[in-house]
DNA sequence: ATGCATGAGGT
DNA sequence: CCTCATGCATG
């Protein structure tokens, strides 16, 4: 296709495999909105890769998709509203039709419906998203400077936690890709870590026990599947089973693909937006009210 | 850093 | 079957 991945990162460079915040790609034309995220404030020069987990020989690759069309530019996740909040595309469409009461089974679901609408009232200008941001980078920066990698904060976690965490989760904590609750959470529990941490001073190191591969081999969807399935869901972001059904073979993919990958989209969809992204100005500097 | 996947808890 | 929090695998 006419996109091309990085060319560079070989294996694992231990410096700057990473850095990616360029976000390159080729964009679909039916999500190309967000932009890319990448670390602003503070001039933090790399990202702890995350890779360093020695890699037997995993030799299960039987893959015959189409490798190197990295496609994943759909949408940057930059926080966003739940589509009720924001805009959404929701045709009022239910009309059951059914036997009996039709008026108290709808008027049932009105209410299940409305009281799920009612939830966080999550506004990005709330005081709490400006915190969790800037703790966000805050993190980051001090992690570094305590010479840990993502990794290493989440298997450190468990001491202050109990339990440990992913590379990805702590990835998506400093770049706000959670959920606002969810990041919330997280906050406290690094917070508490950050500062056992600084106190100590030092790594120490963590058992890096070795990992047994358990999962599925990652589907790896082609682009033009992601284009129709973008497409789909454009319309009808909650296809029934049968459609999902008709999507897989018409794509060639396995049911169970085309629900998940409806699930995580709805997932991204949802993301709420903090104010992350007030670097999202590419024209104008920084600052607008000076002078 | 992010795409696809899993599993717990809800309906 | 969904949402949500999470993570392995992979770009």
């Amino acid at each position: 296709m006419s996109c091309q991945p990085f060319t560079s990162t070989d294996t694992f460079i231990p410096l700057n495999s990473e850095s990616s915040a360029t976000l390159p790609l080729i964009m679909h034309p039916s999500a190309a909105e967000c932009l890319p995220v990448s670390n602003h404030a503070t001039n933090v020069m790399s990202t702890a890769t995350g890779l360093h987990y020695s890699v037997p020989s995993c030799h299960y690759g039987n893959q015959s998709s189409t490798y190197g069309v990295m496609a994943g530019s759909l949408t940057p996740c930059l926080y966003e509203f739940p589509d009720h909040t924001l805009s959404h595309g929701f045709p009022p469409m239910h009309q059951p039709l059914l036997s009996e009461d039709p008026t108290a089974a709808d008027f049932k679901q009105e209410l299940r419906r409305k009281s799920k609408l009612i939830e966080e009232p999550i506004d990005m200008d709330s005081p709490e998203i400006r915190e969790l941001e800037k703790f966000a980078n805050e993190f980051k920066v001090r992690r570094i400077k305590l010479g840990y990698t993502q990794t290493n904060v989440g298997e450190a976690l468990a001491a202050v936690h109990g339990s440990e965490f992913s590379q990805t989760t702590i990835c998506r904590f400093e770049n706000l890709q959670l959920s606002f609750k969810n990041a919330c959470k997280l906050k406290a529990i690094l917070f508490k870590w950050l500062e056992e941490a600084e106190q100590v001073g030092a790594l120490y190191n963590e058992k890096v026990g070795a990992n047994e591969r358990k999962r599925k081999r990652r589907t790896t969807i082609s682009i033009a599947a992601k284009d129709a399935l973008e497409r789909h869901f454009g319309e009808q972001n909650k296809p029934s089973s049968q459609e999902i059904l008709r999507m897989a073979e018409e794509l060639n993919l396995e049911k169970e693909v085309v629900r998940v990958w409806f699930c995580n989209r709805r997932q991204r969809e949802k993301r709420v937006k903090t104010s992350l992204n007030q670097s999202l100005f590419p024209n104008s500097k920084e600052h607008l009210e000076c002078r």
